[in-house]
DNA sequence: CGACATGATTCTAT
DNA sequence: ATAGAATCATGTCG
């Protein structure tokens, strides 16, 4: 209202009106009729006031007809002055943007899972899948491996297509605004200044709707590792030769089950599962024997180890000793089952 | 299909 | 903090 207000005084001061002249609608009115050149301030002035409540055809008719007034210059020249000085005003309370922390945490888990930033999954992934295919043993784990990979790359394909869309909904809608703004700043004076603030403000709006996305592909993620990623959901016996070698190990170090790292290591190698498989087997074991001699619950083939261990120890070939699933009905060679004498 | 085997995880006592 | 026990959930075999 001020601001009107001043833009009329401003108008007056160009035109030579006197500030009741233009205050004094009917005086306006009456000198309008009148026929006198000078009123045509007052009349388009009118008219702008009047424009909002006619109907759109009216209105664009009216607009177009404003634009050729051969006052129209003017008054956009004192218009633009006017606004030169309110902008001063409003430019101290915008600018200041810091990132959303809530959309950092999941742009930074988007990273850490691999959906978004470099494309590392690709060929190297296709390859590995392939690889587990083909020659892959079905325990150690790969294929499982290779579905997550599948389908992670799945969530990832969905989650770049429904940025792409949210991008570019985004962006149109910023030149759709854009083109108005400019289409506008013809009539009306729009700073490049307020026309990228508006633009800050509609990406502040479209950006609650990315960290939906987002969140969402979280959550999908989430959930997926834990269907997949649960070994507990997906386990896989081990092959024999990995329990043979694990029980070699397990009955040669009984009276120190504790591998360092570098010989978890090793043994992980030689059966082709990962380090903490291999301290899961010996936890699992090494209580499972202590705890099952007599009871029904048998953890590591005492019998069958104890042949492998002698058959490796004359032949350092393990492989053509009793299968693991020796019958136990044999029993177990009772309380003192340690190779080297101990319990 | 049910019982058992077994790798992984969680709980507990030290 | 850690070892060991208990428990869970799935695999395997008859």
């Amino acid at each position: 209202m001020e601001d009107q207000a001043r833009m009329m005084s401003g108008l007056v001061g160009l035109s030579g009106l006197s500030q009741a002249d233009v205050g004094d609608h009917d005086a306006v009115r009456k000198q309008h009729s009148l026929g006198q050149p000078q009123q045509d301030i007052g009349d388009i002035l009118q008219q702008i006031m009047a424009i909002t409540d006619e109907s759109l055809d009216e209105a664009q008719a009216r607009k177009h007809a404003l634009n050729c007034h051969r006052m129209k210059p003017a008054l956009f020249s004192v218009l633009c002055e006017i606004k030169e000085k309110t902008v001063l005003s409003i430019r101290g309370i915008q600018d200041e943007d810091p990132p959303d922390p809530q959309i950092m945490r999941l742009d930074n888990m988007l990273l850490a899972e691999g959906v978004s930033g470099p494309e590392k999954g690709g060929a190297s992934a296709a390859a590995a899948a392939a690889a587990a295919a083909a020659g892959g043993s079905p325990n150690d784990g790969s294929i499982e491996h290779s579905d997550y990979r599948a389908k992670l790359a799945q969530i990832r394909q969905i989650y770049h297509s429904e940025l792409e869309k949210y991008e570019q909904a985004c962006s149109e809608f910023t030149n759709h605004v854009m083109n108005l703004l400019r289409e506008q700043s013809r009539t009306r004076p729009i700073s490049p200044k307020e026309i990228e603030r508006m633009v800050g403000i509609i990406h502040r709006k479209f950006s609650s709707i990315q960290m939906q996305l987002k969140q969402s592909t979280c959550e999908a993620v989430m959930i997926l590792r834990s269907r997949f990623l649960d070994a507990r959901r997906k386990r896989r016996n081990f092959n024999k030769q990995a329990t043979e070698v694990l029980n070699e190990y397990f009955y040669s170090h009984l009276s120190n089950p504790y591998p360092s790292e570098e010989a978890k290591e090793e043994l992980a190698k030689k059966c082709a599962i990962t380090v903490s498989q291999v301290s899961n087997w010996l936890v699992t074991s090494g209580s499972g024997t202590r705890r099952t001699l007599g009871s029904s619950r048998k953890r590591p083939n005492l019998y069958a180890v104890k042949t492998a261990v002698d058959a490796a120890s004359v032949s350092s070939q393990a492989s053509q000793a009793n299968s693991p699933a020796t019958p136990n009905s044999g029993g177990y060679p009772a309380p003192c089952y340690t190779p080297d004498g101990r319990l």
